[in-house]
DNA sequence: CGATAAGCGAGACGGTACGTCTGGTCTTATC
DNA sequence: GATAAGACCAGACGTACCGTCTCGCTTATCG
């Protein structure tokens, strides 16, 4: 999230603003994460270093913007059915970690440990949004019937969110195999949920 | 794995081999990964720079190798049911993953993407034996009858160890609660492949 | 000789190139040529390494320019004869060596010879200037009948030079009795040219 | 000077005494003072960095006792003149000067200045020597009656030595030239002495 | 003869400096 | 006041070298 201009003096270019992430994300896939340096991209953006710190604190500010897209905050439409929801959830996570590149995302999140602001940031952006649309559809579920109880959101959500993550970054598996991935593990996580309630 | 060394000549110091190991897991508990510097382990360790480059490549092997211990092999012992052979699998994965401190687990995830050799060396001992361990536990299941064929071990590995790689890496999950929450894992895994055939 | 700067960007701090000048002298007067070190340099003065190495390719050329001063060029007005010329030269070229402490002439010395680019330098700056001056002289005493034919640059050079370099770089004189032993050397130089022609 | 061995045990090898001052030679010819590396010494020798430091204590020894050949500690023969005398004295140390590549002897200069013992023994040594036969000259000649009283030794002895030095470590003058030059330099020095009392 | 002492090649060791690189900030002149 | 260029501080990185030490071995003299 680029830092806020007052209004006053010489607007931003925002031609500067696309530039800095195009740029950004080119390098990356040219270099890798760890071969990104911000001196890399002013220059090949043909703009000063200071015009990217001043929208951003940090490299890692920088990277976080260029490459997690400003991402769903909406839960899934109701389908219907919780199998229906999980899938659809599922497949919106497995987006986002397809989004980039397994070393981007390796990076990211080791300078998200680095650096608490952006630690919280990233908390409170992505994993919130996530962890309420879990909430939502595991309460639909509650509603419709489905489950006796609401199960610990917490849990479901490392169901769903962590063999896709491990899949893409430990795993460093086919992405092609992804559709047909994440339908197992939302069908997994139905069938434990429907079978036995998790805590 | 340390440069090896020809027998000739005075042979390396196995104190100062525990000294780097030591100093680093030291170091990385204190400052976290980001704020661990060679010059701080060598100055702490009471010894030379040249002695732990002697030994490893780049200081990201120095932080593989005290960190990532040369671990387990062997997959766990027949339980006499998968359930049961999941769930000590599942405990052997968590016990892995909970002996290095989130930052550290992220650090590490991203220099084996930024090496490739490290990356390599990676895929080869840690993810290899996991790997191994989960076809024996599956294949246990398929003489017993338990399944009607051998699931894919990858997606299977992914259910397993992406749920706990989630659990501390990315929700910073409390690990009091890792105990339950691996049952949780192992249970679901063992309810779907009982249930349908995994692909 | 400092890299030179394109004009745009922020400029050099001139500020800077002071500071290493200065603090370099007093280093190498407290410590010596041996002692000294780019790091303390760069700690006493309050800068960072890389605005000396920006300016600097090597630490031996920031110690020659800090030490060899950039020295006059003028040959010594006339004196109206051969022996006031010589007198007034060789007083020139012991106040060039005196400048320095004979450690550090010595350890230039040796860096000379040891960088190509640096002894190029040099020879050009300090010895050709020097050379020239030899020769005008020279030149002055033929005009004025003094001498029957220009004797070799060179060897005039030499043995004008030679005998200082020789009591501050190898012997260790007194430098109190540099004055009166400049005399000397100019005198014995005279009286070998005016006697016989020196080749 | 090489550190002495009390005669019990197995013997120093005499091999290796030679093989470390004709390596380091050629080392020094090959990659120039700079370049030399007691490694590199020991290595082309086929020989351990021990054996070189139990003969030499530092590097600068060792360079010192294969370059500075035990010189000549002998005033030169009586000539029956003054001149005579000076011309053979500024001989043999033209030689001495000549026994080493330029960058050799400046490197050696500067290490003279950076280690005390060195500098000490160098001065006892070679300097010591040199000026006794500075002295022994100047005597005979005071003796013979050709010069009134004995002039200051320093002087004269920086009178032959400087422009020889200056020829060979600053002007890089042409070595073929040398027996001339010497001859020049002589004969300036025994004008002025038997001119005018010098000091 | 065996014990003792030292030499030897190889190379590890602690220490220290080098020169490079990067991140994030600051300073010009220009727009 | 934003911009491009680039200087600035701080400090880590990995390399090189020095002089010392340690290993296993060899080679002499002494008891």
């Amino acid at each position: 999230m680029p830092k806020p201009n007052r209004g006053v003096g010489r607007p931003r270019n925002s031609d500067i603003d696309l530039a800095i992430v195009c740029t950004t994300r080119e390098l990356l896939a040219e270099r890798g994460y760890a071969g990104l340096t911000v001196d890399a991209v002013a220059a090949r953006a043909g703009i000063g270093k200071a015009a990217i710190y001043r929208r951003y604190k940090t490299k890692q500010e920088m990277i976080f913007a260029a490459t997690v897209h400003d991402l769903w905050e909406q839960p899934p439409p109701d389908g219907g059915t919780l199998r229906a929801d999980l899938l659809a959830l599922t497949r919106t996570i497995a987006a986002q970690l397809c989004g980039a590149p397994a070393d981007v995302l390796a990076g990211l999140l080791a300078d998200i440990y680095a650096d608490k602001a952006l630690g919280t940031r990233f908390a409170e952006t992505f994993l919130e949004s996530e962890r309420k649309a879990v909430t939502a559809v595991l309460e639909r579920a509650v509603t419709r019937g489905e489950l006796a109880s609401r199960p610990e959101a917490s849990t479901v959500h490392a169901l769903l969110l962590g063999p896709i993550l491990a899949w893409v970054l430990i795993l460093d598996g086919d992405r092609g195999e992804m559709p047909e991935f994440t339908r197992t593990v939302a069908e997994a996580t139905a069938a434990t949920l429907l079978l036995r309630p998790t805590s």
